[in-house]
DNA sequence: CCCATATACTGACTTTAAGTCATTTTTTGA
DNA sequence: TCAAAAAATGACTTAAAGTCAGTATATGGG
């Protein structure tokens, strides 16, 4: 009798079509203006089975940061497994979260959005904010483990806590992508005219600056100029102008 | 005939008792039960009233952030003015931006509301947005100032380019100061379980991983300890437990 | 195949809160 | 004292989230 598994399984996917068609809509509209009757109406659904599949609007926008916190997961986790040292690790890892904000503005708007309604009634009632937490400090045990292989493998400076490391390492770069993103996607956001920013350049900056904190002696002396020069990652620049830097 | 000046005089203050209120309720429900209705009822005046001093809610909102980002500033400007030297200046606006968030965090909440509406039209529509974003310019330009004057005095290496610098720590300080908000306000965010972060021991560790990357040779070998030691910068902690760290 | 039950779905309706505007009240200056 | 201008009001309109009584479809035994 595996027609309540069936069942169970087109729930799933039905909700996982809804999501999509959610998600859609966001990149062409905007966060702002997603509406649950439009939604309805996209995924070809009443709005009242709409409601069957989400508890609420909140809820709906956070089976997106789930989406979205999944698929960073996985390309974080994947670091791991690569043949890098594990200052080099954590390189990637600021990297990967770097391409998926430019590459999924609207994953990266929801989970900015998250950040805001986190503690409303709403967002504590769905099962998803759980979820994001998990796998939120999924990635953040993946990094502070990079910097652990770091200090073994003599790249990272291993005066440090990993944790507290991992933290700080997990804030900054937050900031970086966030500033950068804002930057290019957010008209009124500019903090000096005619300055263009693009995220990658911002980001290897910024890695050049904390490297010098976070290298060992050891690696300081032999490649400290390559770490920031050597790597060319896969992150397309979304930026128009670039008057200066 | 002063008469439209008084009456301009009394406009601006009664939007300012308005805001007063508005925040005063921010403060009391948080932002996302922020009610016109209610704000009205506080400021003792109809809805229409309400009305007539704010264009619609984000015009509000953001004038909150305008207040906001005018208290900031002074505090960052009045920096520049203190007997530092360059790179201590930094490390003081970035204690006073945390400072400002602790204290503050009704404040904190609003900045991080117009983060995400900054894009719509209401927001668009209303005077604050432009006044916030020159208040951030202006904010930024007194950090470029401080690392050139760092730069002068030998604090602080020079062969950045000043402006790409202030953005880098601008950038990664938000992330910091937001992180630590985070942890400490919002239930669901703990990136590690068991592990207490305050916001002021956090920007010392921050201060200490970056400053090895902005400290001048120099600086480094005179007082690189002492620059995350000696300050005790008044802000008290919010955090209540501290397990970790 | 038929029917009783359970499950899924529907869209008209309710609710909530933002935003408007015709009317009233207050202020101004002749 | 009074007419015109300015300010204030709150009942009303609107938009969008969220609900629910009723309808349709699927299931499984007889």
């Amino acid at each position: 009798m595996g027609i309540t598994e069936r069942k169970e399984r087109e729930k799933e996917l039905k909700r996982a079509m809804i999501l999509e068609e959610a998600q859609k809509l966001i990149l062409e509209k905007g966060l702002d203006c997603l509406n649950m009757d439009e939604v309805a109406e996209r995924a070809e659904v009443s709005k009242g089975s709409l409601y069957l599949y989400f508890n609420n609007k909140t809820d709906l926008v956070l089976g997106i940061c789930h989406k979205a916190s999944a698929m960073m997961n996985a390309m974080t986790t994947k670091v791991l497994t690569e043949n890098l040292s594990g200052l080099e690790m954590v390189y990637q890892i600021g990297i990967n979260y770097l391409t998926f904000a430019s590459e999924h503005p609207e994953f990266f708007r929801a989970m900015r959005f998250l950040e805001n309604y986190k503690d409303t009634d709403q967002a504590k009632n769905s099962n998803y904010l759980g979820l994001c937490a998990q796998n939120r400090q999924e990635g953040f045990r993946v990094m502070v483990r990079a910097i652990q292989i770091g200090m073994q493998d003599g790249s990272i400076n291993n005066t440090y806590d990993p944790n507290e490391l991992a933290i700080l390492l997990w804030a900054t770069s937050h900031g970086v992508v966030n500033t950068a993103y804002m930057h290019q996607n957010t008209e009124h956001f500019k903090l000096l005219d005619h300055l263009g920013i693009d995220m990658e350049t911002m980001f290897k900056s910024y890695m050049k600056l904390i490297g010098c904190g976070i290298q060992s002696e050891s690696n300081k002396n032999s490649d400290s100029q390559s770490f920031s020069e050597t790597h060319s990652p896969n992150t397309r620049s979304v930026l128009t102008e670039n008057n200066d830097a």
